[in-house]
DNA sequence: ATAAACGCCTGACGGC
DNA sequence: TGCCGTCAGGCGTTTA
């Protein structure tokens, strides 16, 4: 699920109960069980285990798109990468064919990470400040859309694949960067340094927009990874090309860019000056 | 400094 | 029905 809304559903899930599971604050690790050892980035699954155990749970919380359990002596991280999910439930409930690694509670519970595709990995850091240090400013704190736009124009990259850069922004994924360029009118490919300062306010809020209404809604279910959020419903142009701009009717595109796929209106995100002359020579 | 290509993986889907 | 290519919410490494 894997962009900042849908963790911060499952943090939140996590931290006070939800998706009917009961909050696991408070509660014991007895052990691990590690059925993809890489799984774990660092350690070895026996020594993970032996780490854990005996441990509680003092707090669950999200940076970026890391799931984060603070325990009494160090920090249990999660990123579930393309596939990645994680489920608390009863021990007399079957684990499922993707789980990958199992952390069973004194309670009778146990938090499974399920993983179909394997990509998603499990950290123990000490000092979570390692891992805040290599990610940007989290969206939903940046207060200054001027900082914002300085940050942009000290840069010179396409602007999707630089929103997607977990060091320059950290949380956002491929739909919530095309939603929100699309509110914002910008055209992925426009390069960071040609933004205007009124452009860099819309596209800020355009982001905080979408942030919060994925929040709202508990993120987004798409095809086979159903979760229970429900913001695809509202998708503007992920997933949408040939059908029509909910703005303007235009035929919704669909591109590469930075090899992820990118669903735009030709018509609300105009293809900027200085990219136009490139464009031309790529059709002669 | 930026950007493309590729690797890591499984499953769904469309075409034949 | 089966086989095959393509695509997918992410990111690290290597290469240009």
């Amino acid at each position: 699920m894997p962009e900042l809304p849908e963790v911060e559903t499952v943090c939140r899930a996590l931290r006070s109960g939800g998706r009917d599971a009961p909050p696991i604050i408070g509660w014991q690790l007895k052990k691990a069980d590690i059925f993809w050892a890489k799984t774990l980035a660092e350690q070895s699954p026996e020594e993970f285990s032996r780490k854990i155990s005996g441990q509680k749970v003092e707090d669950v919380f999200r940076r970026g798109k890391f799931i984060i359990l603070q325990l009494i002596q160090n920090f249990l991280v999660v990123h579930l990468r393309m596939s990645g999910d994680l489920r608390v439930e009863p021990d007399d409930k079957e684990l499922l064919k993707h789980d990958r690694l199992i952390i069973w509670f004194e309670q009778g519970y146990h938090l499974a990470f399920n993983d179909p595709r394997k990509f998603g990995r499990i950290w123990l850091y000490q000092n979570i400040d390692e891992l805040s240090a290599r990610l940007g400013p989290e969206p939903l704190e940046i207060k200054s859309s001027d900082e914002f736009y300085q940050r942009l124009v000290r840069r010179k990259r396409q602007l999707k694949p630089l929103l997607m850069d977990q060091k320059f922004l950290s949380g956002m994924g491929n739909i919530y960067t095309d939603e929100a360029l699309h509110i914002a009118g910008l055209h992925p490919l426009m390069n960071s340094a040609d933004i205007t300062p009124e452009q860099a306010k819309k596209l800020l809020s355009a982001i905080q927009q979408v942030l919060q209404t994925g929040i709202k809604r508990n993120g987004a279910s798409i095809d086979w990874m159903y979760r229970g959020g429900s913001f695809q419903n509202e998708f503007r142009v992920y997933g949408r090309s040939g059908q029509p701009c909910p703005i303007c009717g235009t035929l919704i595109k669909k591109i590469t860019v930075g090899q992820r796929g990118t669903h735009f209106c030709s018509t609300c995100q105009p293809i900027p000056q200085s990219l136009q002359l490139k464009e031309m020579e790529r059709k002669l």
